[in-house]
DNA sequence: CGCCAGCTAGAGCGATCTATCTAGATTATG
DNA sequence: CATAATCTAGATAGATCGCTCTAGCTGGCG
């Protein structure tokens, strides 16, 4: 077996509110997806479907969390590059999924952010953590903190928007131009080199 | 009488998918809010639901369409400052209307870009229209046009990512700090003056 | 073995969803 | 005024929604 059952439909839940959003998903599909049966859903998520959505989210923000420090690290001092890394991560997975694979974040943020209290602070808790990370990242590359602190925010941002102009163009060239960008406009933060 | 009934099913339909989605929105639910028959809604939109939604998508981009442009001709020749208005716009309508009020694209754009294609194609088509009316400022502005159409993706996917965070936190800061650092970019973008 | 958790299995409830259909009201036009 | 086109009105179908419920299965432990 590869996971339990609760993982399993934790994942299938993130991957399915990613491409069809929150209320386009039905829990039966969940369990389908999942191959989990129906009576479990409600034996590890008690409140239902916001419980799972809430969770879900919460996973799938850790489980980007873990990338963006994987990334983070890979590219070692070099933060500019780790960012444009990160747009061109997601250039491959949207083109590699036929544009499905967006943020596991965003399409259900945009929903519930007038509709469910719980999902909308879920959904908050992932992107200052997400937040946060690049602003660690910016600081220990010589930018002040309060600056890295803002251009966290927007190198945020600009990657959120790229990829929903992405997906609905069917076209990563809007994440390839605001890479570059971004990449030019950070550039221009760092303290000079040497 | 204020509008025609059809008009009342294209606004309340735009208002309810920016709040809630798309699938979060029932038909019932736009008809009341429209103050329209049910009947009606099938005889103005005969192929349902995903006609209607697709037709209210094309009904907001270009009422946007055309505040763009008039935010625009107000700073006459001062881009970077349009720009700056334009964030800021979306600040006060998201504070006045308790977050509800963020794009009435790119809720619906996330959720049907891999579900419905006529209605991932309006939305791509607003979203090429807002892109072309940026750029072309841009462009005037001295910018080659080249450039100037990178520069317009980029603007707007900052803008829209903006968007999504400011409402996800329920906090204006995202899209004021954004607003700064894009603005920067512009004018470093462009042609020294006099 | 007996026992008790933890988990699986799915029938079924009321509500709600989109969509269809027919009939009546309204408006424009000859 | 008569007639046709347009629009309103709502009952209803059939499917699906989230959710509850009970019963049975499974495995660890005395």
């Amino acid at each position: 077996m590869a996971k339990d059952t609760r993982t399993r439909l934790l994942e299938a839940s993130a991957q399915l509110f990613r491409e069809q959003g929150y209320s386009g998903t039905g829990l039966k599909q969940i369990t389908a997806a999942g191959g989990a049966p129906w009576g479990s859903l409600y034996h590890f998520f008690p409140g239902g479907k916001e419980h799972l959505g809430a969770e879900a989210v919460a996973h799938s923000g850790a489980r980007y969390l873990k990338l963006f420090d994987r990334v983070f690290a890979q590219a070692d001092a070099e933060v500019v590059r780790s960012v444009r890394d990160f747009f061109h991560l997601s250039v491959d997975a949207l083109e590699r999924s036929g544009w499905g694979d967006g943020c596991p974040i965003a399409t259900v943020a945009l929903e519930v952010a007038s509709t469910s209290e719980p999902l909308r602070h879920a959904c908050a808790e992932v992107f200052a953590a997400w937040e946060a990370s690049i602003a660690r990242r910016l600081a220990s590359a010589g930018i002040a903190e309060d600056r890295a602190a803002e251009l966290a925010v927007y190198v945020l941002a600009a990657f959120e928007g790229a990829i929903v102009l992405s997906r609905t163009a069917h076209d990563t060239r809007p994440l390839r131009v605001t890479a570059d960008v971004v990449a030019a406009t950070l550039t221009a933060e760092l303290p000079a080199q040497r």
